[in-house]
DNA sequence: CCGCGTCTTGACGAGATCCTTACGGGCGGC
DNA sequence: GCCGCCCGTAAGGATCTCGTCAAGACGCGG
């Protein structure tokens, strides 16, 4: 099912928002803040976002604007009814639809299938497999040979960076900050523990890595 | 070329700053505040934004802080010597480097230079190829005829150095300022030493060097 | 409330890497 | 021929990095 990013500011809307889409089999994740919803939506790349325009911190507009400098994702804008011209705005920075509050649950919800729906066909599935294993990146899943290996999201997050950077080499620094943060820079033996972890899992021989290689002092290279 | 936002409330080092980019090519715009960096940065959307940490008004952090929530183009931290936990707060906040004041003008715009590149993905042909080796600049990855040469962080970063300057002589200094730091500018030990390692891993014969020429008394030179 | 999976934190030995120091050779000037 | 300068080479120890283990903290669901 698909992953929606919830990014309002009121605790209630979120809540209803959330328990609605759980119930219907979204999964959903959740930011109170426009500088939050930037951060969770780089890192767990939802298939869409649901926006409130009134944010504390930053203007939604510029949400929109750090959403579409890297993902053509579908954004689905909250405004209240006086807000005429910030949801114009929020359509010209590249928002895909908008809802008016208050709005009924239903006609948010057609809203945000439909968003779904024309955004999927154009959907590319990157698909990246080895000899032993294959990281599915659209579904978020590896499986080895027939079975599925259970990775969890720290460890996935790992894999997910070094496959998308196949032969070449991620520096520890970027490890660190796509996946931890960039106040995490310094704290390599994250690295050196998940790396581990991940090479346990999907690794022939762990001890003897053979796709997920060390660089050392430099960073960490996957081979396919 | 690319477009910088120069943020200082100091008229003088501004004008320095300004003066010498536009020399080189660059745009740039100028700030005086945090307000008014934001405020810019917004407006003109620049490909890097240079930011002392000693502001009037706001906290160097806050702007950090701010830039981050929507963009993620390099910031080069400016902090004076006695700054040490701003500069790390500064990083924590997601800067991407610093340099400490007084600073050179020519180390400025090396890490400038390299900032830019890192933020720029595979825009170039990053790929040097020799008859007995071949350097590839994005993968951080050297080969030799078909077995990969495994070479340290620092021979990597003198590597490097000389083979983004195909044919061109680069001075000792510029090599021991871009890796080592510009306090080791008089060490030319290293650079004998590394320069030896580096022959014995990649050159036919390390006695007689064909590609890591040296230049006595001026520096290095690579040529394919 | 408890149990479970996950994440964080600390510590350690083995090995690689880096820095330091020293010595010899080529070369040009005196 | 002698001397100083610069470069190449070698070897030692200091330092850093990696992989690994273990234990505590945290969050979540039952």
């Amino acid at each position: 099912m698909s992953r929606v990013l919830i990014v309002d500011d009121e605790p209630q809307i979120r809540r209803a928002l959330t328990t609605n889409l759980r119930a219907r089999g979204y999964e959903v994740d959740e930011a109170q803040s426009g500088e939050e919803a930037l951060r969770v939506a780089a890192r767990v790349r939802p298939d869409l976002v649901v926006l409130d325009l009134g944010l504390p911190d930053i203007d939604g507009i510029e949400v929109v604007h750090g959403l579409r400098g890297w993902t053509q994702m579908p954004i689905l804008v909250l405004s209240a009814r006086e807000d005429e011209d910030a949801k114009v705005a929020a359509l010209d920075a590249g928002a895909d639809d908008y809802v008016t509050k208050p709005f009924g649950m239903d006609e948010l919800l057609a809203r945000l299938r439909a968003a779904l729906r024309r955004a999927t066909p154009a959907e590319e599935e990157p698909m990246v497999s080895t000899d032993d294993f294959t990281v599915d990146l659209a579904a978020k899943r590896v499986t080895r040979g027939t079975k599925a290996v259970h990775l969890t999201p720290t460890e996935w997050q790992v894999v997910e960076v070094l496959v998308r950077n196949p032969g070449k080499l991620v520096s520890q620094q970027q490890l660190l900050r796509e996946v931890w943060g960039p106040q995490y820079r310094t704290e390599t033996n994250y690295l050196r523990l998940y790396l581990a972890q991940i090479r346990r899992k999907l690794e022939p021989v762990p001890s003897r890595p053979r796709y997920f290689l060390t660089e050392p002092g430099m960073g960490y290279r996957f081979t396919p």
